[in-house]
DNA sequence: ATGGCGAGGTTCCCTCGA
């Protein structure tokens, strides 16, 4: 099974390039992140045609998560626990039947937190003490589970081409990175780094300031398996030449494929 | 040394992103 994360900038503006890149890479389920579309304007016809099921968690004009799947959805919970005022859709958790039992996926788009020192960034690291906490419980299920999506954070040196830019960025803040670093220690194999210690493996590269063509990317998608989705981890790769495309978005997808 | 883009809504400028 081919699970996927992408956070593609705007599902209406990005539906061509979602279309093309659905049938050439035919994963069986997308994290989608930055949907920028309330619920009835996403496109879902056409993602349909293809044989996906949809379910989104949007929002006006920012923000909004997606799940698209070939399987059947067996239970879709939005928002992430522990805050009832945080009206921003970073968050939608499917569940779904396999033959290994139950199968977990959450599609998550991870406070930006610009500029340190401010509001944001505190918002950030409270989001990132609730996604901890509710990891640790659904941990403890022992499911195949796989947190994918944007965690705007640059887990180390080794993830960026030019880390000294990023010093004075929230993606790269000393408790961004421990924020990080205690979720995957709950227990979770991040798939990239799993498969390859090439520090030349990116998932963003800015429009701006010619960054995709200095290869001036970060790298800030990922998905974390639990240990029962590890044990079935066969391939992952980034797809970075979905950059290329026309109207490209600023990230590109992670594909993972495990054994189920 | 700096900025250089793009999406969407509050539309001819604004916020937001990273």
């Amino acid at each position: 099974m081919k699970i996927a994360t992408w956070n593609i900038n705007g599902v209406k503006a990005r539906i061509g390039n979602l279309l093309t890149w659905l049938k050439e890479s035919a994963p069986d389920i997308v994290c989608l992140q930055e949907i920028k579309s309330v619920d009835d304007q996403f496109p879902r016809a056409e993602i349909e045609s293809l044989g996906y099921n949809v379910e989104t968690h949007g929002q006006k004009g920012f923000n909004g998560v997606a799940l698209l799947s070939k399987l059947k959805f067996d239970e879709v919970n939005c928002r992430l626990p522990g805050d009832s005022d945080d009206e921003q859709a970073r968050f939608i958790e499917g569940v779904f039947s396999t033959e290994k039992g139950a199968l977990r996926v959450v599609s998550l788009y991870l406070p930006n937190g610009n500029p340190i020192g401010g509001e944001r960034f505190a918002y950030k690291l409270r989001w990132m003490e609730r996604f901890e906490k509710w990891a640790k419980e659904r941990l403890a299920l022992e499911d195949p589970m796989v947190l994918a999506g944007d965690y705007n954070v640059i887990p180390e040196p080794t993830d960026a081409r030019f880390p000294e830019n990023w010093v004075n960025d929230a993606l790269f803040q000393p408790e961004s990175r421990r924020a990080f670093r205690q979720i995957v220690n709950l227990g979770f194999t991040e798939a990239t780094r799993a498969v390859t210690d090439s520090t030349d493996v990116f998932t963003f590269w800015d429009y701006q300031a010619g960054a995709w063509q200095k290869n001036n990317g970060i790298r800030i998608d990922f998905q974390l398996l639990s240990p029962e989705a590890a044990n079935l981890l066969v391939s992952s790769s980034v797809e970075k030449h979905v950059r290329t495309w026309e109207k490209p978005s600023d990230h590109v997808p992670v594909v993972t494929e495990l054994a189920i």
